[in-house]
RNA sequence: GCCGGAAUGGCGGAACUGGUAGACGCGCCGGACUCAAAAUCCGGUUCCAGCAAUGGAGUGUGGGUUCGAUUCCCUCUUCCGGCACCA
């Protein structure tokens, strides 16, 4: 085809728009369009939906344009992709923006929604927007309800009672979030710990598979299935009991008990100097009825955090119950103590102390005077009370310890299981660290839990035929307590049991459920009647998810569980939603904030965006400090962090694409680094990308008359270039432009865009540098080398490539184009260059044919000046050869 | 605290299986064009010594394996992510 005439200057905003226009009018991106889209084998590339929280930021971008990326070269080498897009719709900051602008969290939110998907447009994302959905609307979370409810018919879902933050001013529960050093975020009230009751989904029973599996996911990466493994945290041990009798308060009476405890350390078992209980365990409360110290010590305990990092990390404190336990094998008294340190939701929420060989244990012991003795013996190593050294915690064979000295790990731990077995004491268990899904959420921005509380029926379950329970969309909520409530036309409700009147569960549902399964979704979003259908079976599992590190853990594995529980009710047919796995680097920035001066409860921290404040600098370059630009005084800096509205540290890409077009922005993300690695923003060298765009269309421009016309569009495969027929300068360049393609193809593979991009530039640098001596050769060069350049360079900047693709008369849509294979003739060379190394050290290089043998390489390098030189007549003890890279003479 | 990851010029980063460290780009310096500026183009740019040829050092710290280590092993430091109610 003819080319139509190229606009002289490069005009991205006019580029976009016709590109996209063209995209919408021809429906290309709709996925299964077709008997012929059908006939070509599916790719399922998606990205993690985004929470609506106003505007795109910096990670949307960087996540959308790679999983983009993925899509164009997918689509390109023959698949038919689906790449869809939808709303992580409900949550917490739709209702924190209620209350500071009396606007309904749904409202809010689909106004959000519609500004991001209008954003989402103009970065050029190859979208099938006919599936688009949002997990806010009842036609979405109608299935989380229904699904629930299987699982509460096979007790996958069950109630028992959760640990919640309670801030006791707003009369409200408080996210771990809302709270900070302890108190609630809005109130400054000290927060409390408060048990309510809950729903749980049964991860555990799953916990098993959900680790096993992992062996069979070859396209996750490694440092994302250790992390799931430990969060699983499969442990194998001794559950073991320590019995104990208690005399009533009350009445005198003896009760007769057991401590139990779980410990992957049965062989230390007569090291066992105390027991250390969780501040809820039935033992401390006994103890504590006629002991107002330890009750208060409890208190204290409960009114601690909740939050995991900072139970970890506040002072291990601890207190006597004055109770003791018998030692199951010496029958020895064992003193309990309370410690603020034992999780009541790990095992049994009591753990044995064993400060010889335990660094907590040992930390305990010392600071409350407790014994220490020595029962492992480390070879060649001498054990001190007087400090704690790793080793103690070390393997080895037992001492002090009776009839077991002498045993090593496997076989004393056997002979102290089979003995507890024997007394009915103990036996080898599997504890896991991964708990129960606590789903239930005291909020109103949320999926209603399908459940009516009746008088005389108890709890029942919402019938099929009367879901979706549907969440009243406009509510504002004011910070004290769950609106719905109050609204009694939610709340209220006939039983459907016995018709009486009834009331209405008003918790929701944590976000996650939302997210665990909307990928399945996205294949039949238009099913009013099921919640998958057929059309998953084309469509599913993904093969490419692409989402934050953030979410390598809990989202993840949420997911993975729910794809099993729809597995074994028959909705799915496979084990695993996500084959291959990409978890891109977060992007990061700088922190700014304010202690607020305020009332004696301590100040608020005011967070400070990084585009309003200037960075202070001495005489050297040096930083010094920050101040904010509108009152020119200083700011604190809180170090660097992720792009969160919360830090208020985000970077509005909407400038970016304003400036310089969507092509720049999305070309400047994948430069940047690779997706991977955690990005530090910084605009210093968008610049740099805008200038290569430029630089290409004003090259395309120069050359379009002289290149266009002759050749048909993928000369490398319709009409091999001789490369012995080009002068070597000119041969030169085309075997870069080749070397490029290659390497761009591999990097393409392995997800390293940032390397194809430099490729497309060094392309661009190729043609640049080409002679131009024989003008037919040279244009035939460019003219393969263009075509070349523009269909790698399409993935990442789809825009311009469109139009230049056209324009200098490729075709009609780089969509449609081949991907292109480097050509082996243009590749090889007749002669190469050696790194000469004398002792391992760079001394030159030696130029040899490139089929010179491994005898012909040493006789060149032995003959080399610098090998002479340095070699100074001492005999060369060795010469090492890599072919095709260096020679290494060792004298 | 525990789990996972990262560290390379002034900056972002490259170096595929242990084989030329710093590709590509930013910034900076010098030059061309311009009345001037912007834009664009050309050259230089890890550090130290030297006019240069060249030599030495160098991939967070300290050690190890190797003819050869950014890459493998051990140690430490700092930073980032997650820790179950932010998403």
């Amino acid at each position: 085809m003819r080319p139509s005439a190229l606009q002289p200057h490069y005009q991205p905003e006019r580029i976009e728009r016709e590109a996209q226009a063209h995209w919408d009018a021809t429906g290309a991106f709709r996925a299964g369009a077709d008997a012929a889209a059908e006939a070509r084998p599916k790719y399922y590339c998606l990205s993690m939906f985004p929470y609506p929280s106003g505007k795109l930021h910096m990670g949307h971008v960087r996540n959308y344009t790679i999983g983009d990326v993925v899509t164009r070269f997918h689509r390109m080498r023959g698949y038919d992709v689906l790449q869809p897009m939808g709303w992580d719709a409900f949550g917490l900051p739709a209702e924190n923006a209620a209350m500071a602008n009396g606007v309904p969290p749904a409202k809010w939110t689909y106004d959000n929604i519609a500004y991001m998907k209008q954003q989402l447009k103009s970065l050029g994302f190859a979208i099938d927007w006919e599936r688009e959905l949002a997990t806010c609307t009842p036609e979405y979370y109608r299935w989380n309800q229904w699904l629930f409810l299987r699982m509460l018919e096979r007790g996958i879902a069950y109630q028992k009672t959760g640990t919640v933050n309670w801030d006791p001013v707003d009369q409200t529960v408080l996210a771990n979030e809302q709270v900070i050093d302890g108190r609630g975020w809005r109130t400054g009230a000290v927060v409390e710990k408060r048990e309510i009751p809950m729903y749980y989904l049964g991860i555990t029973r799953y916990a098993e598979e959900l680790l096993s599996a992992l062996d069979a996911l070859p396209g996750w990466p490694e440092r994302v299935k250790t992390m799931q493994a430990n969060w699983i945290g499969k442990s194998v041990g001794v559950n073991l009991g320590f019995p104990y009798s208690l005399k009533s308060a009350l009445d005198g009476a003896e009760t007769q008990g057991v401590l139990r405890v779980f410990t992957t350390r049965a062989d230390t078992l007569m090291g066992v100097t105390f027991c250390a209980v969780a501040a809820e365990h039935p033992l401390a409360t006994h103890a504590a009825k006629n002991n107002p110290a330890l009750a208060a010590f409890i208190a204290e305990c409960k009114r601690g955090a909740v939050i995991e990092a900072e139970l970890a990390t506040q002072e291990k404190k601890g207190m006597a119950t004055g109770l003791t336990v018998d030692h199951p094998i010496s029958g020895d008294r064992v003193p309990v103590w309370v410690g603020n340190y034992v999780l009541m939701t790990y095992g049994e929420g009591a753990v044995m102390g064993v400060p010889g060989h335990d660094e907590r244990d040992f930390e305990f012991a010392k600071k409350y005077g407790l014994p220490i003795t020595q029962v492992i013996d480390v070879a060649g190593k001498a054990y001190s009370m007087d400090g704690w050294e790793p080793w103690y915690a070390e393997h080895g064979r037992c001492i002090g310890s009776g009839k077991y000295d002498g045993l090593d790990y496997p076989s004393a731990i056997d002979a102290i299981a089979a003995d507890l077995g024997s007394r009915g004491l103990g036996e080898k268990q599997v504890t896991w660290r991964l708990r129960d899904w606590g789903i239930s959420r005291q909020r109103y921005w949320g999926c209603p839990i399908p459940l009516i509380h009746c008088a005389s029926c108890g709890t029942v379950p919402v019938p099929d035929d009367q879901l979706p329970v549907r969440l009243p969309e406009d509510l504002v909520p004011d910070g004290t307590g769950n609106p719905l409530n109050r609204h009694s036309a939610f709340v209220s409700c006939a039983c459907p049991k016995c018709g009486q009147p009834a009331k209405r569960e008003t918790d929701t549902m944590d976000t996650f459920v939302d997210s665990s399964w909307y990928y399945a979704r996205y294949a039949c979003p238009d099913n009013a009647a099921h919640m998958v259908d057929g059309r998953v079976k084309r469509w599913l599992p993904v093969d490419q998810y692409i989402g934050g590190i953030e979410h390598a853990i809990l989202h993840l594995l949420y997911s993975r569980f729910w794809t099993k529980v729809m597995r074994d009710l028959g909705l799915v047919d496979f084990d695993e939603p996500f084959t291959n796995l990409l978890t891109q680097g977060m992007v990061l920035n700088e922190i700014f904030f304010r202690k607020e001066a305020q009332g004696a409860d301590g100040g608020r921290i005011k967070y400070f965006n990084p585009n309003d404040v200037d960075i202070t600098t001495d005489a050297a370059g040096k930083r010094t400090g920050a101040v904010l630009r509108s009152d020119g005084k200083p700011v604190d800096s809180g170090g660097i962090g992720i792009m969160s509205k919360s830090k208020n540290n985000g970077v509005d890409p909407q400038s970016l694409v304003e400036e310089y077009g969507a092509d720049t922005a999305r070309f400047f993300m994948m430069f940047a680094s690779p997706p991977e690695a955690t990005l530090l923003w910084s605009d210093a060298g968008v610049d740099g990308s805008a200038r290569f765009l430029k630089s290409l269309w004003a090259f395309a421009v120069e050359y379009s008359q002289a290149v266009a016309p002759t050749l048909p569009a993928a000369p490398e495969n319709a009409r091999a270039l001789a490369t012995a027929r080009l002068p070597a300068a000119l041969a030169a360049r085309r075997r870069e432009i080749h070397l490029n393609l290659r390497q761009a193809n591999y990097d393409l593979g392995r997800f390293q865009f940032n390397t194809v991009a430099s490729a497309c530039m060094k392309m661009l640098n190729a043609l640049k540098a080409a002679p131009k001596d024989d003008a037919a050769l040279h244009a035939e060069v460019l003219r393969e080398g263009l075509s070349i350049l523009i269909r790698v360079l399409s993935p990442i900047t789809p825009h311009i490539c469109h139009q230049l693709w056209r324009d200098l008369g490729y075709g009609e849509d780089v969509l449609r184009a081949a991907w292109p294979e480097p050509v082996e003739a243009a590749l090889a060379q007749d002669e190469i260059e050696l790194v000469l190394q004398v002792n391992g050290k760079l001394r030159g290089h030696v130029k040899a044919p490139a089929t010179a043998g491994r005898e012909a390489i040493e006789a060149l390098a032995r003959g080399h000046e610098a090998v002479i030189r340095l070699g100074d007549g001492r005999p060369v003890k060795k010469v090492i050869v890599v072919p095709g890279r260096l020679v290494n003479v060792v004298v």
